[in-house]
DNA sequence: GACCAGGTCCTTG
DNA sequence: CAAGGACATGGT
């Protein structure tokens, strides 16, 4: 078994297991914020933040901009790394609503159904996927991980999303390959379905929480891919 | 109380 | 360029 084949081994038994699921499905905004207060910290915490941003009334990238920093911070501390989270927010949030402000053709000041701010996805549908990803990465504290979150759950765009569960539940299929290889792995079973993209993921993340932390991977049932 | 969590950046050797 | 540290709170 080679490592394709792995790889479609696995995602065949995800599917088997969890069916298809609909994976963070969240205003733009919310999926940009969550992105980076997702960094090295458990996703529960980051909806408890979430909250907090909303209660706060500065959930949307423009109020995070004007937001008072210490409300910032206090929004999201239970989140950790507080500090560089709300630098990188903000940072982040600013370059989002700039490019908008550019990129919009003019007129329109309107009211957008939802009460919603931000319009990149209606508004980059035509820029190509590689250079939005640059463009996500040249924002310090925008890695791949979190423009490809962007890039996936925010803007509907085909990436995978590689992750330290993804990298797990791989290790355990028997697949040992470098990051870039990975993706392209799963990029190639994958890609050409965006809700597929998500659901997988998604599938990853729930399979490696509930088997393949550290202590009990032993149990886990995608080690017999690894024949 | 130790150890880890859906990363990223900066500094060293 | 690889390796190691810093960032910080919350859960097991």
């Amino acid at each position: 078994m080679d490592d394709r084949q792995r790889v479609q081994a696995l995602i065949a038994l995800l599917d088997e297991t969890y069916g298809r699921l609909s994976w963070w499905d969240a205003p733009f905004d919310e999926i940009v914020i969550g992105a980076i207060l997702t960094q090295q910290t458990r996703f529960e915490n980051v909806e408890k933040a979430i909250s907090r941003l909303r209660e706060a009334g500065i959930c949307t990238l423009s109020k995070i901009v004007a937001a008072d920093r210490d409300l910032l911070e206090e929004c999201i501390r239970c989140t950790g790394f507080y500090r560089v989270k709300a630098e990188r927010l903000t940072g982040l949030a600013a370059f989002i609503c700039t490019v908008c402000e550019e990129s919009t053709p003019d007129d329109e000041g309107e009211v957008r159904p939802g009460g919603r701010e931000s319009t990149v996805p209606e508004l980059l549908p035509g820029m190509p996927t590689e250079a939005l990803r640059e463009a996500l990465l040249s924002v310090k504290g925008v890695g791949e991980e979190t423009a490809d979150s962007i890039l996936c759950y925010g803007l509907k765009r085909n990436v995978f999303v590689l992750d330290a569960y993804t990298h797990r539940i791989s290790a355990c299929a028997g697949i040992t390959v470098q990051k870039n290889r990975l993706r392209e792995l799963f990029s190639e079973e994958l890609a050409h379905d965006n809700d597929l993209l998500r659901s997988c993921h998604g599938q990853i993340v729930e399979y490696a929480k509930e088997y393949c932390n550290t202590k009990r991977c032993s149990e886990c049932r995608i080690m017999t891919l690894a024949e």
